[in-house]
RNA sequence: GGCGCAUUCGUCUAGCGGCCUAGGACACCGCCCUCUCAAGGCGGAGAUCACCGGUUCGAAUCCGGUAUGCGCUACCA
């Protein structure tokens, strides 16, 4: 690459971002890190009556959270800015009355009535909807006659209607289009602003963008944008069309695939390095068998020779093991820190806050291995935090147990455990174990019973240091409530 | 309907004419470990490389056609 790389990504604050589209970003922004260029972050809103109000934020608070900063943009300005396009309105208005003396593109009146009636009539003669070119021969003067009537107007685009356009799209190769199948588009809407089409050509222009990074949905306008580029005299990019994001049923992205807001899987406890790992190799891969592959090493290694051309499905179980796998690397104060606003969130409203970063710590290497997501842990670990317990007291009695047994267990192991100098895993283990064989019970059963007496559930962490987080005391009034609650029950109830 | 792009295990992918009786990962199944659940280890099943022709001594890999999917076809991006 010998000319300085300087990408964009360009989103419209329509809607929230979804993962598609970050992924879009994220391989922007790679490429920039890569080639040690620029990664610039343009608003394109243009479309008024779409705009969604907070959208702008939730994009730029995606891409920090995932760590993706931008060289130029909102917030951190530069050179090439305003980095919105509804402050460049000028700069796409004037581009659009040159094209209009240049011939290049005229005034059309045509009103939106007039286009859907002619957009249904085509439909129904199965003819190709697009404009009939009504407004294209309107002479010099009855513009001005128009425009003094007060007409609204907007400018469209003089598509040739002879030749091919053909262009070399760095992923899919050479691409072909005849113009005559393009209709005359519109550059500048009534109202002033651009339509996509105009606005992204004079801003990547004017920004010196090198490659255009974008999804394959773009890659039919492609030869409009070329028809623009020459006829404007404007250096030509190199165009470079990403594979699209599907969902489960091969069909575009959207909200009945479940969760496809970037902002979703941050509060449900993804971590942003597994989510930009698990992003770049959809539509992206280092070679035939790395998965696990740290932030350093993708900028390193990130290249578009290794970009398939294959749209992808968002494979929400594999997004899940790979945040397993990061949530383990974690040292357990990092894990910590990021689970408090977790818990802080999602435990019962009784337990009280702030919740102790210490005694989180301690908890955490308890449930480390177990967790996909962070927003598990309060329903893993509540026990660790409340008072008294609530459970289904059937459940204290084990498989092959009965409430007698039962019982006895307990009985002896709060006798035990009161007498127990240290209270540590070994010796939990020294007078667990023999105990087990003394009551003639198996291991399974026995810690089956106090798990249960002693956290409130059939599946915890292992038994011993459970205990000890809990804390003796703890451990003692539940196995005494324990018995208490075997107590009321009803005689013949046995376990199978 | 027209135009464009794509097509390797259910999913993400490796593969760029002989290394492929197609490799890895997720998910799935079994075994081991084990106080439950996980994690981990080992193993299994799973793809006639969409289909049909052609080129070649030889094709998942090159060419053509068909089918299917997706995208575009807005005063949306």
């Amino acid at each position: 690459m010998t000319e300085k790389v300087r990408v964009r990504y360009a989103p419209s604050p329509t809607g929230f971002p979804h993962v598609g589209n970050i992924r879009t970003a994220l391989f922007n922004w790679l490429f920039a890190r890569h080639h040690k260029g620029s990664f610039i972050v343009r608003i394109e809103n243009t479309d008024v009556a779409r705009t969604v109000e907070g959208a702008v934020e939730a994009i730029l608070g995606g891409l920090r959270w995932l760590g993706m900063d931008w060289d130029e943009g909102p917030d951190v300005g530069g050179d090439y800015g305003p980095y919105f396009q509804s402050e460049r309105l000028k700069l796409y208005q004037a581009a659009a009355k040159q094209l209009v003396e240049q011939g290049d593109a005229y005034y059309c009146y045509c009103t939106p009535e007039r286009l859907d009636e002619m957009r249904a009539e085509q439909i129904r003669l199965k003819q190709p909807p697009g404009y009939d070119r009504h407004c294209r021969q309107i002479s010099a003067t009855n513009n001005v006659l128009k425009l003094i009537s007060g007409s609204r107007r907007v400018i469209r685009f003089r598509t040739p209607m002879e030749k091919q356009t053909t262009f070399t799209d760095y992923i899919r190769g050479e691409v072909t289009f005849e113009n005559a199948k393009i209709d005359d588009f519109i550059l500048l809407k009534s109202g002033g602003y651009p339509t996509y089409h105009l606005a992204s050509i004079v801003d990547d222009h004017l920004m010196q963008i090198s490659h255009i990074l974008r999804a394959e949905e773009w890659l039919s306008s492609t030869p409009r944008h070329l028809m623009l580029y020459k006829a404007l005299g404007y250096k030509l990019p190199q165009f470079v069309h990403l594979p699209m994001l599907l969902g489960a049923d091969r069909s575009k992205l959207s909200k009945r695939h479940g969760a496809v807001s970037i902002t979703e899987y941050q509060t449900q406890g993804y971590l942003p390095e597994a989510m930009m790992n698990f992003l770049a190799l959809l539509g992206w891969s280092l070679d035939d068998k790395t998965e696990i592959i740290s932030r350093k090493d993708l900028i390193d290694n990130f290249s578009l020779k290794r970009v398939s051309q294959t749209a992808a499905i968002f494979n929400r179980e594999k997004l899940d093991w790979m945040n397993g796998v990061y949530i383990r690397n974690l040292s357990s104060g990092d894990l910590t820190r990021r689970v408090i606003p977790f818990l802080e969130r999602e435990l019962p409203p009784e337990v009280k806050r702030p919740i102790s970063v210490e005694y989180v710590e301690k908890i955490i290497p308890l449930i480390q291995e177990r967790i996909k997501k962070l927003e598990e842990v309060a329903g893993l670990t509540d026990f660790f935090f409340t008072g008294e317990l609530d459970y289904q007291p059937d459940l204290l009695i084990v498989k092959k147990m009965n409430r007698e047994l039962a019982g006895k267990a307990l009985e002896t192991s709060l006798l035990k455990l009161r007498r127990l100098p240290a209270f540590d895993e070994e010796s939990l283990e020294t007078m667990l174990r023999p105990l087990a064989e003394e009551l003639e019970l198996k291991t399974g059963q026995l810690f089956g019973t106090l798990r249960v007496a002693v956290t409130g559930r059939a599946v915890a962490p292992p038994l011993f240091q459970t205990m000890i987080a809990l804390g003796k005391e703890r451990c003692i009034s539940r196995i005494k409530r324990a018995i208490a609650i075997l107590k009321e029950m009803p005689e013949e109830t046995d376990s199978e």
